[in-house]
DNA sequence: ACCTGAACACCGTTCAAGT
DNA sequence: ACCTGAACACCGTTCAAGT
């Protein structure tokens, strides 16, 4: 750390990576202060430029927002695949931890799950945010595939099938980072424990007739 | 009309109902323009009084959104009632009938369902508007609790049934409030159909094993 | 190409002042 | 009691200018 002292200025003037720096600066705030505490004056301060110098990476404010949205579904999906992995041999049980893990990120992420589903930024407008969220959305589709060939989950379009997931695990994770679990439920249950019984209600919903 | 006109302007100088003028006129900019768009001096504009004139009934412009949402809760619960009534003889329907109206409410009032569920109003902070989102919990729970005693769900603590519903109502609710059901999903289901095939899921997964 | 400072039109909120 | 205008410290965004 005292090395760097003697080395020339680690951030350089023109700073070559501005871009992500500004990214990190805003999730920083993001994590820190909630949605109104990220401010484009503010996330250039954080970074050390100026209060106009992101308008040469960002077209305005929403883009910034937009890339750190999109940042936010990568690095869900990729828990969410590390989870699903763990349960290789049990398709059913990998769709469970796939779910699980989603609401775990909004659990430990609550303002960063707010703006990647709100609408401060309207994924229309930004496609490679589009397309890292699709990637979610895929990936659940994808499970919910290999468990109706193994016979864990009914027949059915799978969209239809994965939607009804979609539903009680988005619902979750929103009452969760927004702290709306009613106090009676709150007082009663773990998140770990609301998630898996709603899980397994759904699961019976979708469990093969027989 | 123009008998008004001769008549003392209406909107009286001192004008008596100031407060709920401001409440119908954030709700205006609400509907009209999203969240962003309710602005306290746009309020106050739209109320025709000074900027600083709503600084005599809400502390701050968190305690005018948080009226705004109450009244939300108010007309979702009063319409979740109205739907559970005609259903009076089935307590299972009466159920599914209030799930639906939710999301109808989140369905035809996207800015409001989001304002009363997000962050932008701490309930802890504001009371009655804890109050009034408590009633459509309750209401919720007590539907529930009939129907369990008619035999139509399972036993169980009532509030964790309630939740699992709960989630499943809340996270559509979301989803379509926010335009972010997945494309291929849109595209085949309306939102009937996604709100009927959900919750009849969760009906199932909550069915007594009998 | 990349960054800057000054400026504009907005905010939320406070304060002294008017009736 | 209720309402006002001026002021303060912030925004997002634009623009002319600097290297």
């Amino acid at each position: 750390m005292s090395a760097r002292r003697s080395a020339p200025q680690r951030r350089t003037y023109h700073h070559g990576n501005l871009r992500s720096a500004l990214v990190d600066a805003a999730t920083g705030l993001l994590e820190a202060e909630g949605q109104v505490g990220v401010t484009l004056r503010g996330t250039a301060r954080r970074a050390g430029v100026s209060q106009t110098a992101p308008y040469r990476h960002f077209r305005d404010k929403e883009a910034l927002l937009a890339a750190v949205a999109e940042e936010g579904f990568r690095d869900m999906v990729r828990a969410a695949r590390r989870a699903a992995a763990r349960h290789g041999d049990d398709p059913v049980a990998a769709v469970r931890a796939m779910a699980i893990a989603y609401v775990r990120f909004a659990t430990t992420h609550p303002s960063h799950y707010r703006l990647m589903f709100g609408p401060s930024v309207r994924g229309s407008a930004h496609p490679s945010l589009r397309q890292a969220a699709a990637t979610a959305w895929t990936d659940l589709t994808g499970a919910i595939v290999t468990a109706q060939s193994a016979g864990g989950f009914r027949a059915g379009e799978p969209s239809a099938l994965a939607f009804v997931l979609w539903c009680s695990v988005h619902g979750l994770a929103t009452l969760v980072a927004d702290e709306q679990i009613p106090p009676a439920v709150r007082a009663t249950f773990s998140v770990e424990q609301l998630a898996e019984h709603a899980f397994d209600v759904v699961l019976a919903g979708l469990t093969p007739v027989s």
